[in-house]
DNA sequence: TGTTTTCCATACGGTAGGGTATTGAGTTTT
DNA sequence: AAAACTCAATACCCTACCGTATGGAAAACA
């Protein structure tokens, strides 16, 4: 009850405690199940709180979609960074990176958000200016590599749409050794 | 073009109609938006009749999959099939209609499907028996094509991967000339 | 014709959730 | 200490749905 370490005893929530939450419930349950009651209960506290945070839900939706465009692009850009020389490593390790088993909260809310945009205005340019950032990104190591712009765009196309459809897909039993077919594909995308 | 029972004024719904407008609101808004009472009233009558013909939400919901599992499997095989030696033109024919833009509702319905999945387990069960289906198909013509198991398998694993990935995302003003880059990767998936 | 079956309307109770208004307790500022 | 600010609880209204119970009209059948 009395529980008041020092001054920050009040672990009051800030917007940023709530945009976190949010993307939680996105992950797990997708946009449409972004409640606000759901969100506050699951903070433990009732949306009074909410709406001294947000104007309303659609607010909350605005401060998701640049939380998460912002996380994207820093790390899109931070994981093709290279020195020169390693620009084809780069480019392994970026389709390795981005469709891991190990990528699993990363790669729900990338659903999430791609399956938000069908229907969202706001999500559509969220994803737009994510894509070209990401696209730019690989086709600038294609070109290290001495590609062709044409060929360095399509590559870079390419492994996108594969990264995200396989992200999408069921495999089953018909790719018994998944990583061995993961492997070729990675290395015929990358070149 | 619908085949109505002879002289009857009354235009009475089957299973069927239902279903059918189900799939329209699933390809429109999702999943998570198909509501009984919006699919009744999308079809000019009371939810009153909707328990007529199915027990519950759940019920028509396993309807909807299983009518849409049934019409992917019979398209992939029509899509598929070949005389001897067209197996490399089926496939090039096979990434264009599936990734057209031509295709647009049926995309639609695929994604709002594997969104589904994300959460349900009729739906996963039903989007895995699709994609074996598929990937067996693609395999089939790699092989008639001369490859070995292990890079037609990793063929028609990039072959869809690639495919629907393309279909979520926003190129943009990356692809200025987007036919011309479809046309590489198609190239460059079937060899 | 009368009866049965088929399909749908109406009314109802229940839950989930969005948004507002009000109050209040803890914290910071004056 | 008083005032102001921050964050949250409560109560309330309203809409959207799910599922049920019941009745009724139109076909189909006897």
């Amino acid at each position: 009850m009395e529980n008041k370490p020092a001054k920050t005893s009040r672990i009051a929530l800030d917007r940023d405690a709530w945009i976190r939450g949010a993307i939680a419930i996105l992950a797990e349950h997708g946009a449409e199940r972004l409640r606000v009651e759901v969100l506050a209960k699951r903070l433990g506290v009732t949306k009074g709180s909410f709406y001294w945070h947000f104007k309303d839900r659609r607010d909350l939706q605005d401060a998701v979609l640049e939380f998460w465009k912002d996380g994207r692009i820093r790390d899109i850009r931070k994981q093709t960074q290279t020195d020169p020389g390693g620009e084809a490593a780069a480019l392994l390790h970026t389709i390795e990176v981005y469709s891991s088993a190990r990528n699993r909260k990363g790669i729900a809310i990338e659903a999430a958000v791609r399956d938000w945009a069908r229907r969202d205005p706001q999500a559509v340019a969220v994803v737009e200016d994510v894509d070209a950032e990401r696209l730019a990104c690989a086709c600038r190591l294609f070109l290290a590599c001495g590609l062709d712009e044409q060929e360095a765009r399509a590559r870079s196309l390419l492994l996108y749409a594969y990264v995200f459809g396989v992200s999408l897909m069921r495999p089953g039993s018909f790719a018994g050794d998944l990583a061995s077919l993961r492997s070729w594909i990675a290395d015929h995308i990358a070149r």
